[in-house]
DNA sequence: ACATCAATCTGAACGTTGTCAAGTTTATCT
DNA sequence: AGATAAACTTGACAACGTTCAGATTGATGT
């Protein structure tokens, strides 16, 4: 890609004074502060440092700090999306695929907190889905497919089959920032380990069940 | 905006030097601004402002910007608190109390977005629950206590009434995060309104029957 | 081959933030 | 009254986001 010497011995060429795709490089260098140090860390002009480049130099690539988390979520959103993708094809009964892509996104986010804290954030304000519903092979598309064959929903029934998704959104989500709380570590703890406790919840919501029509109360 | 002129005719007294309580007025101040021009405003330095004294005053109140944003989430909780007793007033069922505490709870961080964030960043590192569970009055308590009413959970299995109540959080959380997406504004129409959309998720996450044992699957 | 040009990166700057040390003002206690 | 502690201010520092005028480069057209 860079190097026009001899050897570069070590892992990096000398920094050519263009950086081949310093976009891409520097949504890297987010996840790998956010991973290393936090998301209170995670400043433009760190991000930039990490990547080797000066302060001003990511403005050519995104407009705001703004733009680059949203870059960095993008890439978030896009690795959850692989673990559902993983869930499902471990399973087979679609009970059991709707508890294991609520554990999954549940662990995804648990693994990258601070990530996946702004990924929430950069979704919120955006008008369309973070995966996008449009793709054939979205995370999304399989949770519907799911929870159509998990049951009662009526497919037919557009509304609330996108209630039923958002249910289920919301259950994961749920779960997934409340497992942060210390509070719970105890508990946690006598489950034999957050998985479980992470089970035990989801079971409790009724994630497996979702498909069920709500009762009239 | 000093004047120290004869009448101080409008709202405050021509501030002495001691302030009176200003940890207080910090507090007060700080909701203010959260709700005025949103979370990316909330500085310490705004605060001090908007409360009349210099910047570096309220490090003799709190040791941290945190330890303020502490103290503005335990307002809030208490808030949080007193609407979700309201709710339990209002009800009669012990169905309809689970959902309506859910509703209220969900109600209240939709009304303060900013300052749920607040509060939930701040309880997450805490040991200790944002609504202490020991006084008898606390909205956790009277959840635990709905909870019981409403059927299935065994009061002396600790552990499982502990699950139902955090389940039953997990769920109003997710709800309440989720219905920020500007991605389901036309869903929330569809529906006649957000308090509807908030209905249906909670209904069909199940909170009325959050007491049902989960089925094994 | 060479000049041109737009894209890319640097350096220095501005205003704002969190925080601290040192000084000033007020209240309290003897 | 005089001393002591508490509450507040002033001024400073480094770090941040952002901007802008230039330096450097790879690509393009001739």
């Amino acid at each position: 890609m860079r190097e026009t010497g001899n050897a570069a011995v070590l892992v990096e060429a000398p920094r050519p004074y263009h950086h081949g795709n310093l976009s891409h490089a520097l949504v890297m260098a987010g996840r790998r502060i956010l991973e290393a140090q936090g998301p209170a860390a995670l400043s433009l002009r760190a991000v930039a440092r990490e990547a080797g480049v000066s302060p001003a130099a990511p403005y050519h690539h995104f407009k705001d700090k703004g733009e680059l988390l949203d870059a960095v979520a993008k890439e978030g959103w896009h690795a959850l999306g692989e673990m559902i993708s993983e869930a499902r094809a471990r399973t087979f009964c679609a009970h059991e695929t709707l508890t294991e892509i609520g554990v999954a996104y549940v662990k995804f986010a648990r693994a990258n907190p601070a990530l996946y804290r702004i990924m929430y954030d950069m979704a919120c304000d955006r008008e369309n889905m973070p995966m996008d519903a449009k793709s054939e092979d979205s995370a999304w598309t399989h949770v519907a497919e799911a929870i159509v064959k998990a049951g009662a929903v009526d497919p037919r029934d557009a509304r609330d089959m996108e209630l039923a998704q958002i249910a289920l959104w919301c259950a994961a989500h749920g779960v997934a920032e409340m497992a942060a709380f210390k509070e719970f570590d105890g508990l946690k703890a006598a489950l034999g380990g957050e998985e479980a406790f992470v089970r035990a919840l989801l079971s409790r919501i009724g994630v497996s069940g979702l498909s069920r029509r709500p009762a009239a109360h």
